[in-house]
DNA sequence: GATTTCTGCGACAGGTTGACGCACAAACCT
DNA sequence: AGGTTTGTGCGTCAACCTGTCGCAGAAATC
């Protein structure tokens, strides 16, 4: 063939592509998934139409591609003590679920996972690393005498995780501290914290 | 004016909209809200596409209907022994949440409240009765000596509920009656379960 | 039975959607 | 540097979808 063989991708389709899924995301923030339509993403990158129909030939993938670009950078590398970890691991997951870009790709990965596998796909890999990061972090509590016994992964991280995705994603609202103590104070009860909390 | 003044509505109207009304919550749980569209919901209710705009002129409005229609029967009237009352009728709502149904419905409420003032009003109204449900419900197992001490509605309804939406809308998951009776020990600690459970 | 009201039907302009060919600029390769 | 490949902007195009209208016939009301 003839030059580059996709080893590195030509700078030009780069920055359309890069101002376009930045683009495809403000919309989605601001508009909802009904504005990421190639037209409007791409006058809001400041493109030519035809320029996001060369991109994405298969019209709705940018919208998919858009949602797999978003990682979570949360409960990475459990540290000791893990519920201080834990902690502040769940305050930077609750803030970033009240971002309004993390609130309109949130409620749009479970909304277009039911019709679409690609997008269902991709919210099952969201799902499984953070049930694996809550297990892993479960698993050094253990270990290290915090937590005295293991509980099913899928129960821990419902428990955990589910409540702040219902202030932030269907009430609207945010998290305080308040409600992250109590959360891990009772699906991480501790040895020494038997009953009910201070 | 002529003859019915509003009281009651005309029977081929109200069949029209019925027909429709059911057509547009099929075709949403069944192709999403994107698919709620006069167009699909006529031809899916067997109606004539004008009779759609006839209805309801301001286009989008038809959906806000479907969602402004579903009720949540849950959680009323609650009765002791409270906890036992408690579990039956989560198991109902988490049964409630798996149904496709449900899924598109509360999936697409979150997503369009974000976006629309209307529906976000709507959102607000049924998280506000699942809020004062559930209060009540803490009250009346105070009153009862069930539990002994009252906690923020707020949190209580998020660790309560948080963890079944999780479960069933990001999941796309079931809940089983485990995870049923954990969030129940945790979130609603009896005097006599102090530590951790059985 | 007379009148009002709703629906089905066809038609209409307006807008949007993908696709195409072309010219030009940018990046690559030697 | 010069030649070649590659991507973009631009205008155009048919096809489709949208929202609206007037009209005729059926259904409901009085």
């Amino acid at each position: 063939m003839s030059r580059t063989d996709s080893a590195t991708e030509d700078p030009r389709r780069a920055r359309s592509r890069e101002a376009m899924v930045g683009a495809a995301m403000r919309l989605l923030a601001s508009a909802g998934p009904g504005a990421v339509t190639p037209a409007r993403v791409a006058a809001e990158a400041g493109v030519h139409r035809a320029t996001a129909y060369r991109l994405w030939p298969d019209a709705d993938k940018l919208l998919a591609e858009v949602m797999a670009e978003t990682e979570l950078p949360f409960l990475r590398d459990p540290v000791t003590p893990v519920r201080a970890w834990l902690r502040g691991c769940l305050r930077e997951l609750a803030d970033d679920l009240a971002t309004p870009l993390s609130r309109s790709t949130t409620t749009t990965l479970m909304q277009t996972a039911l019709h679409d596998a690609r997008v269902a796909t991709r919210r099952d890999a969201l799902t499984d690393t953070l049930r694996a990061r809550i297990d892993a972090a479960q698993n050094v509590a253990v270990a290290e005498g915090e937590l005295v016994d293991r509980q099913d992964p899928d129960h821990l991280v419902a428990m955990l995780v589910g409540p702040l995705l219902y202030r932030t994603t269907l009430e609207a609202a945010t998290v305080d501290d308040t409600l992250i103590d109590h959360l891990i104070d009772r699906a991480f009860p501790s040895p020494s914290t038997t009953g009910h909390k201070r």
